[in-house]
DNA sequence: GCATTAAATGAAAATTACTTTCATCTACTA
DNA sequence: TAGTAGATGAAAGTAATTTTCATTTAATGC
């Protein structure tokens, strides 16, 4: 069902990759974490494990994770682009918590009928999709309780 | 219904911005493109009717912009941002060419029930949503009738 | 119209995120 | 265990954006 650090490693020696000290560490840090990082972040937990990794691995690395489809990245408006571990291989999106980062996905988007309509209105042939949602998770939730009465979406 | 230049303008104004010809010239780039622009390709077409502006005053211009609701951000999968004058004031998402850049706008996303859901099933406090659909307008749709065979999505 | 002034501008430098280059190293294969 | 293709990291390079600051100018009041 979800994808694990072993099958990864799997993976990538079945694509002829080389599994590299460097290469385990970064898997390590985004197997572990439930947030989306961003490429400088996975460099700091990962240089702990492993001191002497370079920024330029880091990166290295996440494009062949994306290429290999291993890693999702989140968009959150327009900023850098951070990236999470694809714990399920199928069609989903995240639910993003814009304070801590905690993602969880869902599947079930719903959005064909929409899609179909809007393909029918417009012409457009339609390719692919993006959907977020972004708000707080139960416990930053309840560590800002004034944040509750805002509900508001950007309109 | 739809926000016209002249509303920029009178808005402005009564913000208590400045109205110089440059601004002037960043509005009318926008006000007259279907599509989403870079910060670049917007200074392009700026400097063809001023010469002389510089680039920084087309990101000061658009972060003004933003700030006051004129412009929406396309996302498009973690590049960079580019522009869109916000031609309908209330909730909508786009549909974006992913060949010329032309964005139609839609209301009625439908994702209320979804939302709920999820917010149901997770705990979490949804403050706001992320859609975009990306795919080929009419004219490109023409004009590279094989593209018409791919369907898929990102899975 | 004309002086005043706060805000806006643009050149240049600084910053940030990322990519490329290249000499060295190392995980894997035979 | 040697050979080798592929991986690494330092350093340089690139691109996008922001900051700084001296100069200019749009709007206001006279």
């Amino acid at each position: 069902m979800e994808t694990t650090l072993e099958e990864m490693v799997a993976a990538l020696k079945r694509e002829g990759y080389k599994l590299t000290p460097q290469r385990r560490a970064v898997l390590r840090v985004i197997a572990l974490s439930q947030s989306h990082l961003t490429p400088a972040i996975i460099y700091q937990r990962a240089h702990r494990t492993h001191p002497g990794i370079g920024l330029v691995t880091i990166y290295r690395t996440l494009n062949m994770l994306h290429e290999l489809g291993f890693i999702c990245e989140v968009c959150g408006e327009g900023h850098r682009p951070s990236y999470l571990f694809r714990r399920i291989p199928q069609h989903h999106h995240h639910l993003v918590c814009s304070d801590c980062g905690t993602v969880v996905n869902f599947t079930h988007c719903n959005l064909d009928s929409l899609e179909r309509r809007l393909s029918e209105e417009t012409g457009f042939l339609i390719q692919e999709h993006l959907l977020e949602f972004h708000g707080l998770c139960p416990k930053c939730r309840k560590q800002m309780p004034e944040q509750n009465f805002f509900l508001g979406g950007k309109g």
